[in-house]
RNA sequence: GCCUCUGUAGCUCAGUUGGUAGAGCAGCGGACUGAAAAUCCGCGUGUCGUUGGUUCAACUCCGACCGGAGGCA
């Protein structure tokens, strides 16, 4: 067993156009590091250009590990993935290389670095689509019945559903499972720098330029390709989705592209919200343990 | 030069018989424990072109000026 708190990890958050991949390269290759990915989309295969994977290049320098194993047309989960990524972890250290941990999907960054524990709890499929088939405030009583303190939105179907399946398969209320998944503590001594593009129009600028390059490299056939695959939880990656109304013939592919932006731009804004938050978080309990770096990331030095 | 229309939020526009303004889109803030690039919650951000006048009160009525569109010359 190992000791408490004594894996290094460098833990690289940031939202989508903000340099991440590129930090984590360079931080790698100057300290002797491997890339483990936290990003729920770069996870499946294929679906390179949308997902902005790491270059060939890029991948060639640097070791990377959870990017384009998952088959797309199977469901994918954090439940899955955080194992996953404390293996590949535990790799790399074991190896005598720092672990750097990079990725803009929040809850994935979370599940890792508070070493959150998301046992089996397998719903019956049958339960499952008779849930589906009610409409949400049919759910929320149902949900009120099986736990009066919910916290959860009366309007937010998606987690009402998780909370019964919840409930259902194991009996436990979502704070209770929460409270479960916290019993064991983080063996990692983390530090995480925290890319904050300080000005909103320059990063949405980046976004929309990446976005053209994206164009420029392909997306549009590969998401031609994207329509025959059936996707399962790979469905809601931006970047196809967006282009339905053009292959459909209701938008230009100019107003399209407008839309993939837009979508983007609304992403990045969520991921700041989380990792705002989850700055602070760090911050507080360890002061120093998250550094913010503003502005262009190739500016700035490694922290720590 | 004359005539007509027009000027309200970042954009497109609404605004009833005068009581300092509201929709969509865009944007901003937040939440987040098994779909998380998902899902959900909250927020109008305004010199109503400018300037005089009438009025208790003007986005609203009147005048002038400025900008835009069209028409006649």
């Amino acid at each position: 067993m190992l000791e408490q708190n004594n894996i290094p990890l460098l833990v690289i958050a940031g939202p989508t156009a903000s340099g991440k991949t590129a930090l984590a390269v360079k931080l790698a290759l100057q300290r002797g590091g491997e890339v483990v990915s936290a990003d729920s989309m770069q996870v499946y295969r294929g679906m390179d250009i949308a997902t902005a994977k790491p270059s060939a290049e890029e991948l060639a320098a640097v070791p990377h590990h959870l990017i384009g194993f998952a088959d797309p047309g199977e469901r994918f989960s954090v439940a899955q993935y955080a194992p996953l990524a404390r293996a590949a972890i535990a790799d790399i250290h074991r190896r005598g290389k720092l672990p750097i941990l990079c990725g803009g999907t929040g809850l994935y960054l979370q599940a890792v670095t508070e070493h959150l524990v998301l046992p089996e709890a397998a719903c019956n499929p049958a339960y499952r689509a008779a849930l589906e088939a009610r409409d949400t405030p049919a759910l929320y009583q149902e949900l009120l019945t099986a736990d009066p303190h919910t916290k959860t939105n009366p309007n937010d179907r998606k987690r009402i559903l998780r909370a019964l399946e919840l409930y259902v398969s194991t009996g436990l209320t979502i704070a209770e499972q929460n409270e479960i998944s916290r019993r064991l503590p983080s063996p990692y001594a983390a530090r995480m720098i925290f890319l904050n593009p300080g000005d909103r129009q320059a990063l949405y600028q980046r976004i929309d330029a990446r976005v053209d390059e994206m164009f420029a490299r392909g997306l549009l056939e590969e998401a031609r390709q994207w329509r025959q695959t059936k996707a399962e939880t790979a469905a809601q990656a931006i970047g196809y989705k967006e282009l339905e109304p053009y292959f459909q013939g209701a938008r230009t592919l100019e107003e399209a592209a407008q839309g993939l932006k837009r979508a983007t731009r609304r992403y990045a804004k969520r991921q700041l919200s989380w990792f705002r938050r989850m700055a602070a978080e760090w911050n507080a309990r360890e002061p120093g343990s998250c550094r913010e770096l503003f502005g262009e990331p190739q500016s700035g030095e490694a922290a720590f």
